[in-house]
DNA sequence: AATCTACTCAACCGCAACACC
DNA sequence: TGGTGTTGCGGTTGAGTAGAT
């Protein structure tokens, strides 16, 4: 006893869609509406799955589908919306009229997660990475804590020696701060503009090793001064052999390393403002809401709606151009 | 010019939820 | 109430393509 199969696996075309077929499912439909998708193409004389044909459907032919770029608007809404859903595209597709879930699912796969992950933010949690490490240094003992912040000196090495070759950028290290400058305006080849970031210091050559012993330095205090925020110069860890001191002026990571300090994406202070991101916070706000207002109701269109609710801000403008974003972490 | 690599996105698959009997 | 068929959803795959080497 088996599952029985949505159609006859044999008699079954599969992979791209022709026009012809396109045009058959689309007349049809037209006609008869979209009620028992396995009757369709029976009907409609196609060799398609009922399945195939829905999905062709929903994800292409519907005419009041939005093809196309998404709108800098929209990834702010994929992005917020996410932060709280989690991966229910079909609940944010729902806010976006004339995309799919199928849509929505691509272009945070394709697009939106290398862009935080880029701005230093985990695409899983919405999380600076700086706070991740911190939270799983809370965990750990200092030899380990150590282990991680080596470990985590390798990704970001690797991450910043590909963005070096890859966009040639102007990048020195001031010891122990690394300042990145706001965006200049660049003009690209078809006369648009975009911001360019600019890393400079007062030291002219990179001496690989001797910045990553100071990023590795800074990366641990900054860990255990992320951990214990009101110790600024006690010895920490003491008993455990190793002794480091909290107080660490002017070394950032993660979301800070890629913003001006004072000028950062507007859309990471609104998702995280200050040290604090707010991410967690506003998905526990929303789940209760969500259990208040509607007891044990999950019925997906009434959750869409009141999604709907939570845009109160303006959506804020990407400052990132994508190109300048590394490769993501995850 | 040929090959390789990375990226995009349409489509597929399996599972869960829902509807109906 | 349980069984069966249908629909919807999210994860994953792979063909096509653009850019790099």
């Amino acid at each position: 006893m088996g599952r029985i199969p949505c159609c006859e696996k044999e008699s079954v075309k599969k992979g791209q869609w022709t026009p012809e077929e396109d045009h058959k499912l689309s007349s049809y439909i037209a006609q008869h509406g979209t009620r028992n998708w396995r009757l369709i193409p029976k009907n409609a004389g196609l060799q398609r799955c009922g399945k195939s044909c829905r999905l062709r459907w929903t994800n292409y032919l519907r005419p009041d589908l939005k093809h196309g770029q998404f709108s800098d608007a929209e990834e702010q809404i994929i992005v917020r919306l996410h932060s709280v859903l989690g991966n229910r595209w079909s609940v944010i597709a729902a806010q976006l009229p004339g995309r799919t879930d199928n849509d929505v699912k691509n272009h945070w796969n394709t697009k939106l997660k290398k862009k935080l992950s880029g701005m230093g933010i985990d695409p899983v949690t919405h999380k600076p990475y700086s706070h991740l490490m911190a939270e799983i240094a809370t965990t750990l003992a200092p030899p380990q804590v150590a282990n991680l912040a080596e470990a985590t000196l390798g990704c970001l090495k690797d991450e910043m020696l590909h963005l070096l070759t890859k966009k040639h950028i102007d990048i020195q290290f001031q010891s122990p701060v690394v300042q990145v400058h706001p965006p200049q305006p660049m003009i690209n080849n078809n006369g648009t503009t975009s911001p360019s970031y600019n890393i400079t210091s007062r030291h002219e050559v990179i001496n690989e090793d001797d910045t990553i012993e100071k990023i590795k330095i800074g990366l641990s205090r900054a860990i255990i001064q992320d951990h214990d925020p009101n110790t600024s110069s006690n010895k920490l860890w003491e008993g455990h052999g190793a002794t480091i001191s909290g107080n660490f002026p002017g070394f950032h990571y993660g979301l800070s390393s890629f913003v001006h300090e004072g000028e950062g994406s507007p859309w990471s202070q609104s998702m995280c403002t200050g040290s604090t991101c707010t991410a967690g916070d506003q998905q526990a706000q929303f789940h209760s809401k969500m259990v208040d207002e509607h007891g044990d109701e999950s019925d997906g269109d009434k959750e869409a709606r009141h999604v709907s609710s939570m845009f109160t801000q303006d959506c804020d403008l990407w400052d990132l151009p994508s190109n300048d974003l590394m490769n993501p972490l995850v």
